[in-house]
DNA sequence: GAAAGTGCTATCCAAAAGGAAAGTAATATC
DNA sequence: GATATTACTTTCCTTTTGGATAGCACTTTC
């Protein structure tokens, strides 16, 4: 059972969390970031797919979310590293658990 | 530290788990119908903000991926119940720790 | 001196999401 | 006989999303 099951102050915290994890490629993000600090191009490897523009714009927003943190080191060619904050990483288990249903769900 | 930082399996999983569970309801109806098995315009009061048009096919998706489960009786003013199944009851621990994670990203 | 590499930004365009409002069918209620 | 109820579907229209492509700034490599 659902801890909670239908209440509304529940429903409301759900509903901030995915706010600020919606779309198909924050939570990758988070993810790949996970993993250790990563400059622009290699997230965009990691994630297979996604667009500069949707990587720099989401990237922007988790910044706001303050879910990463963001580096610029005045170089050329321009070099940028992305740090998952604490706040990021206590999605942990969201990840952990999306993860175990997502191996579970394929069959 | 997230199991697996970056690993491309684990990504895959997470990204199964997401297209199945994808937009800002579908998690939403889960945790209502977690409650209890209910009727169309009780999920439509839940969800608070719904469109009918949404609502139902956001219904029809989640019964296609048999997250929930749809009994229609044949009576006037009809009544179709939504419920969900073992495999939706299995995203508990998801919307568990989103729901913990959302209290805490408030602050 | 052409090409590659990096982290963007900008433009254009197509597709998808989603809201608002109305319609429908049969019964029950006032 | 008008009204309400339920679970949708349909139409219309606006907003959002996101892909493709090009450009820029500067250095290094061939």
């Amino acid at each position: 059972m659902l801890s909670n099951g239908g209440c509304p102050k529940t429903m409301l915290s759900i509903k901030d969390a995915l706010e600020a994890v919606e779309g198909r490629w924050k939570l990758l993000i988070l993810f790949s970031l996970s993993e250790r600090t990563k400059r622009f191009k290699e997230i965009s490897r990691d994630l297979n797919g996604i667009t500069d523009k949707t990587l720099s714009k989401e990237l922007k927003n988790l910044e706001e979310n303050k879910l990463i943190s963001r580096e610029v080191f005045s170089t050329f060619p321009p070099k940028v590293e992305y740090t998952i904050t604490e706040h990021g990483m206590s999605l942990e288990k969201v990840l952990d658990e999306l993860h175990f249903w997502g191996l579970l769900h394929r069959q």
